[in-house]
DNA sequence: AACGCATACAACCGCGAGATT
DNA sequence: CAATCTCGCGGTTGTATGCGT
């Protein structure tokens, strides 16, 4: 009882595009559009191809202003940044880098990014070897890092802009890293509609630093205390920010495994883990204030009805 | 020169969400 | 309100090219 196929597979051409079909597709978009259906689309532009496959053909390489070649180092940092916050939604991060794709992110990502990244995090995650070098590079790529916001947390972000240690938020995007630093504090917003939100601080040498390992919303989420191959250990995110926080507090929508944060404490010879409490949203309204975070931020933060109190809170 | 492996990137596939019927 | 359709997304695969031996 699958699903109906989109169209008629033995009567389309698969595989690469040549330059004919390129220029069929490119002059019928050009003069039609898309006329609010691909399906429809090969047929009237005499192309034997999946409306699907026009339709990746187009946004990936044919449509105007697509930038191709190299990825600057403004466009990593916004990269790093992104995936950091949210995870792998090429189609967020593209649409912060005019010209560029989620397919082509997702490559460079894939084949070159990932494994920059990954060789610095993975020598970070052993702290105790970090080097000052390593504690400088990474958060200095974030540090000032402002990206665009929406109206909804535009108070949270006026309010402390001015402040050093602010690192943005994203534009419908509620799962921002933030800090408060006002008493010292540190808030990260976490949520995603399956859960998967998983935040730890650990303190191997005095100094504390926040592990943020943001998960996928899906029910096979990774546990935090064994971080999914391929995720981003931010731990010098924050700690290249401030050392001295006080407090993690995590708010996150509903769902999911809160109940899984921790803190943990590693010395040479062995992880300790703390789990972390719970709690409700007019108590992080408290210790917060309303001032900094008010009701309609957090709803729209976390798109859920506040009556409904399904907010749960970590609190460090 | 030939081979095999690694890399980069284009393209495909299945699925979920939202729109439409 | 259910069934169907289309779009868009993210994961994965396929293929061309580069590079080392």
């Amino acid at each position: 009882m699958g699903r109906a196929p989109c169209c008629d597979k033995a009567n389309v051409k698969k595989g690469p595009w040549s330059p004919e079909e390129d220029t069929k597709l490119k002059e019928y978009m050009e003069k039609h559009g898309t006329g609010g259906n691909w399906i429809a689309l090969p047929n009237k532009a005499g192309l034997k191809r999946c409306g699907k496959s026009c339709r990746l053909r187009w946004l990936n390489y044919l449509r105007p202003n697509l930038k191709h070649g190299e990825f600057s180092d403004d466009e990593d940092r916004i990269i790093y940044g992104l995936y950091a916050s949210i995870g792998s939604r090429w189609s967020i991060i593209a649409s912060q880098l005019p010209g560029r794709t989620d397919n082509d992110i997702k490559n460079y990502w894939n084949t070159k990014l990932k494994k920059k990244f990954m060789g610095m995090a993975s020598s970070s995650s052993s702290s105790h070897r970090k080097t000052q070098q390593q504690q400088l590079t990474f958060p200095s790529l974030l540090h000032n890092t402002i990206y665009s916001y929406d109206n909804n947390i535009s108070t949270i972000i006026h309010h402390h802009q001015s402040q050093k240690g602010i690192l943005g938020t994203m534009n419908n995007i509620h799962h921002s890293p933030y800090r408060v630093s006002q008493d010292n504090s540190l808030i990260m917003f976490g949520g995603a509609g399956g859960g998967g939100d998983q935040a730890s601080c650990s303190s191997s040498d005095g100094s504390k630093e926040i592990e943020y390992d943001y998960g996928r919303s899906s029910s096979s989420d990774h546990h935090p205390q064994q971080p999914q191959t391929g995720s981003f250990q931010n731990y010098n995110y924050f700690n290249g920010v401030d050392e001295n926080f006080q407090k993690l507090i995590v708010l996150s929508s509903a769902g999911g495994n809160l109940s899984s944060g921790f803190w943990s404490e590693t010395t040479a010879n062995a992880t300790t883990q703390h789990q972390l409490d719970l709690y409700g949203l007019e108590e992080i309204k408290q210790l917060v204030g309303t001032s900094n975070v008010c009701n309609n931020n957090l709803n729209n933060l976390f798109n859920v009805d506040e009556d409904k109190a399904e907010e749960k809170v970590m609190y460090y």
